[in-house]
DNA sequence: TACATACAC
DNA sequence: AATGGTGTATGTA
């Protein structure tokens, strides 16, 4: 969407500090080709750093500094504190790409800058930035170093190379296809605007205090735009006026928007709600061949006025265009005439070459604020800074890197071959930051919940679970486990995490009684397993017990694919794009941290759900979950080939029967439970097989109770291969969960997150009884063996638990609640149990429940 | 695999 | 007081 307008300024760096090094490169590569460049860290420097190598570094900083960052001052990269500090504001400025590329007149960025600074200077936030940029500067010192230590004969074989890539890089730009990039206007902030014409002429953007998704062109007078947090939008602009999104018109809008380009080109790319790249050479060739007397580039821009005009006439929303011979030029292009308007780049070489000449790099899709910065401090700022010391970067970056770069500058994009499917699922939710283990696992619940529910319902199973946090500081940690078997199982999923986050939190705690502050947790599931067969057997296992009928015929097997297309329409198309350009990273490192945060983008960064005032739509339940994502919605990912698309495979998936039809419905365990803050009761309604489940299983595997059969699937919980017979898998899976869900209950200690933790990591039990009645009893042994996260099983032994329950108590996760509330309430019996009805599972929410009512009340 | 980083929108 | 969510890709150990 839009665009437009400027950046900051630029800063220097500052700070820095350590040492170590680096280096990197960017990658590029993009799953067919090009794409992205990376960087890596290693590689240079490393080892570390001795005293000379510092010197070396600090001085090659300054260096670098002097000549072209006037910001990074010496101090700054020799890391003193106060200098730096001082300096942060622009070293982190520089970070900071509202409005990126744009450009509005008049804006004056100083200014904006200073504004920006004075509200958030000192916040963790800022901070972060600015270690990063510490990051980059080493990195641009190691580099530079490099490059002044390269001999004339290396510098000679890296010019050769690089004549060879841009030759290259010419011969693949062609010609022969018009693509059109259509991109809306400011969409959200024109689609409020369009409902309530009292905006107009005023500042205004839709977003909240937290964050902005867009502003429209008054406000981006001010300097306030898209990614930007709506309180320095207003310290910017006092009269700005803040909206609320409304996703759901967005995406009834984008429909049309899009219904339109199809007539254009029935496979065009989509780059989200309000972007859309299309090639409409055969549009464009059945003009001309109704009017001979027409040439392509008059027939291509009477097209896009024409489809311009149309999506004007369906939205009452203007739309701008780019027309150009390869995606990413077309891209470029759309932002040449912002505002509606569009621009046609001649088809000829001379005409690309005069384009892209001038561009500051960072206009390049895929060039992000990091090789951006990068390559500043290499001297590097504009395509043809790029073209003239190509020699340079060929021997500095890694060959991959080094060809995205000469694609970008000559506006070659390369199409993506293999039709993409997808390959992860995620959910995270951003909050106050707080260290509470109950809150934090109670949050972690939500998660948990929500991703198994978009998992079930897209018929997804993983094996490789990520938990992702973010602490107060900003710094980013991610730990993964793999299991042997794919699950879509919210209580397997849940104590993962939550043994992962138990155990990382605990690392990185202060004080071995304090927990850190967390601002963010994720939980990501990769290695995914597609289609109705996936079930795992615990899916299976759970949607028997839950409503009793279920699947049945056994069939095992697991992978099918199809599904995650889902949606209609659209779908499809995702196949050939390429996104070539993506992501390329940079900097070196090496201090491990990092987190993320970018810019934002453009107009819409924000698919979804803002934090606070979204906090809990998500577990709304929408029907189809879309409503959140701005992307979901069948889009397929953009990006930028020249070339015609492949093929174009991807049957559309056949959600339909997929969707409903199965077996697997109804377990899903809650998913929302506590969306309101009020107290909920939860009665362990299902059974959890009375029986005393005496599994005595070894540690080893050797479990007497389970006949192994060597080639079976594996449980997912304990990791021991399953019976093939039905039956004993049925007791297999029964008592695994039992005794999962024992552990889980029982938490001896303090540690709360801990023990619960699946199966994998610890293993204890306790006596748990809660108010009524029905209860379950189980007693006996229990061991139990898992994976660690390394795959190999842990053996674990406790002692017998009995525990008894019927119903506890739950705070709501809305954490505002003080646990000390709790209590059941016999009001809410009624809705309760329909709830529980409705979701059988039983098993997992129990158990969820169980542990965090415990973890309650010990932490209260 | 596991973890960190970059990027797009 | 205080800076999002989802997904892809890559390098390195």
């Amino acid at each position: 969407m839009e665009d437009d307008d400027s950046d900051g300024g630029d800063g220097a760096p500052v700070h820095g500090g350590d040492e170590d090094e680096e280096e990197e490169e960017v990658q590029h590569g993009c799953g067919g080709e090009e794409q992205k460049r990376g960087v890596c860290p290693g590689e240079d420097g490393e080892g570390g750093d001795t005293a000379v190598a510092k010197r070396a570094k600090v001085t090659t900083a300054n260096h670098t500094t002097t000549t072209t960052l006037p910001s990074l001052s010496s101090a700054s990269a020799l890391g003193a504190p106060c200098a730096a500090l001082e300096r942060a504001g622009s070293s982190v400025t520089g970070r900071l790409a509202y409005g990126r590329n744009k450009t509005v007149k008049g804006v004056d960025h100083e200014k904006v800058m200073a504004t920006i600074l004075a509200t958030s200077g000192s916040s963790a936030y800022m901070k972060r930035l600015q270690e990063r940029s510490a990051r980059t500067v080493r990195s641009i010192a190691s580099k530079t170093q490099r490059w002044e230590a390269a001999t004339p004969r290396e510098r000679r074989r890296a010019a050769a190379v690089a004549e060879e890539a841009v030759r290259e890089a010419q011969e693949r730009l062609t010609f022969s296809r018009v693509y059109v990039h259509c991109d809306m206007d400011a969409f959200y902030a024109s689609v409020e605007e369009r409902d309530n014409p009292d905006l107009k002429g005023k500042p205004m953007a839709v977003g909240g205090m937290k964050m902005l998704t867009t502003a429209n062109y008054e406000a981006r007078k001010y300097g306030v735009r898209s990614a930007m947090p709506g309180y320095i939008g207003k310290a910017l602009c006092p009269h700005l006026i803040l909206i609320k999104p409304r996703f759901p018109v967005y995406k009834s809008v984008s429909a049309i928007f899009k219904s339109i380009l199809r007539d254009y080109d029935p496979d065009f790319l989509s780059g989200g709600l309000d972007e859309a790249s299309l090639d409409i050479t055969d549009c464009v060739q059945r003009r001309m061949d109704r009017d001979l007397s027409l040439t392509r580039e008059a027939t291509a821009c009477a097209l896009v006025e024409e489809m311009r005009a149309r999506i004007l006439a369906a939205t009452n929303l203007t739309a701008s265009a780019g027309i150009a011979c390869t995606r990413r030029l077309a891209k470029t292009c759309s932002d040449w005439k912002k505002p509606n308007g569009q621009y046609f780049l001649p088809f000829t070489l001379d005409s690309v070459t005069a384009f892209l000449r001038p561009l500051p790099i960072r206009k390049l899709s895929g060039i992000g604020n990091v090789t951006e910065e990068l390559l500043r401090g290499l001297g590097v700022e504009t395509v043809a800074g790029m073209l003239e010391q190509r020699a340079k970067l060929q021997l500095l970056f890694r060959p991959r890197t080094f060809q995205f770069f000469m694609h970008v500058a000559h506006g070659v994009s390369v199409p993506r071959t293999r039709t993409r499917e997808r390959k992860s699922i995620s959910t995270e939710r951003t909050f106050d930051a707080t260290s509470s283990r109950v809150q934090l696992l109670s949050i972690l619940n939500r998660i948990c919940s929500k991703l198994t529910a978009e998992m079930q319902e897209k018929q997804l199973a993983g094996r490789c679970l990520t938990l992702k946090v973010k602490l107060a500081t900003f710094h980013v940690l991610q730990r993964s486990v793999t299991l042997p078997t794919p699950i879509a199982d919210s209580s397997v999923l849940f104590a993962q995490m939550r043994a992962i986050m138990a155990r990382e939190l605990e690392a990185a705690s202060p004080s071995p009684s304090r927990m850190p502050a967390v601002r963010l947790l994720g939980v990501r599931v990769s290695s995914l397993t597609f289609g109705r067969n996936r079930a795992t057997v615990l899916d299976r296992f759970v949607t028997r017990r839950g409503n009793g009928g279920g699947d049945d015929d056994g069939s095992d097997g697991d992978c099918d694919k199809q599904g995650m297309d889902e949606n209609e329409h659209s779908a499809s198309r995702q196949d050939a794009v390429d996104t070539s350009s993506r992501g390329m990273t940079a900097v070196d490192e090496d201090d491990g941290d990092g987190d993320d945060g970018d810019d934002g983008d453009e107009d819409d960064m924000m698919p979804g759900l803002f934090n606070d005032e979204v906090t809990d739509m998500a577990m709304m339940g929408d029907d189809d979950g879309d409503v959140d994502g701005a992307m979901d919605d069948g889009d397929d990912g953009f990006a930028f080939s020249d070339v015609p698309p492949p093929a174009r495979p991807l049957p559309a998936a056949s959600h339909d029967e997929i969707g409903n039809g199965n077996s697997i419905r109804g377990h899903d365990s809650d998913n929302d439970d506590d969306d309101d803050d009020e107290v909920v009761v939860v009665e362990a309604q299902t059974p959890l097989r009375d029986a005393s489940c005496h599994l005595a299983i070894a540690p080893t595997g050797a479990a007497s109770t389970i006949p192994k059969s060597a080639g079976s699937p594996l449980c997912p919980v304990c990791g021991r291969h399953l019976p093939t017979e039905n039956a004993a898998l049925n007791t297999h899976v029964d008592e695994c969960l039992n005794r999962h869900l024992l552990s889980s209950i029982a938490t001896p200690d303090t540690h709360d997150m801990h023990n619960t933790a699946a199966a994998p990591t610890t293993t204890t039990t306790t006596t748990v009884s809660a108010a009524t009645t029905t209860s379950v009893a189980a007693r006996g042994t229990v061991e139990a063996t898992a994976p660690t996260a390394t795959g190999t099983p842990r053996p674990t032994s406790t002692p017998a638990p009995s525990s008894s329950f019927s119903s506890l108590q739950l705070f709501s996760s809305s954490n505002k609640k003080p646990p000390g509330q709790q209590r059941a309430s016999s009001k809410k019996k009624k809705k309760r149990r329909k709830q529980t009805m409705q979701k059988q599972t039983a098993t997992s929410a129990v158990d969820i429940r169980h542990a965090l009512s415990r973890a309650a009340q010990r932490w209260s």
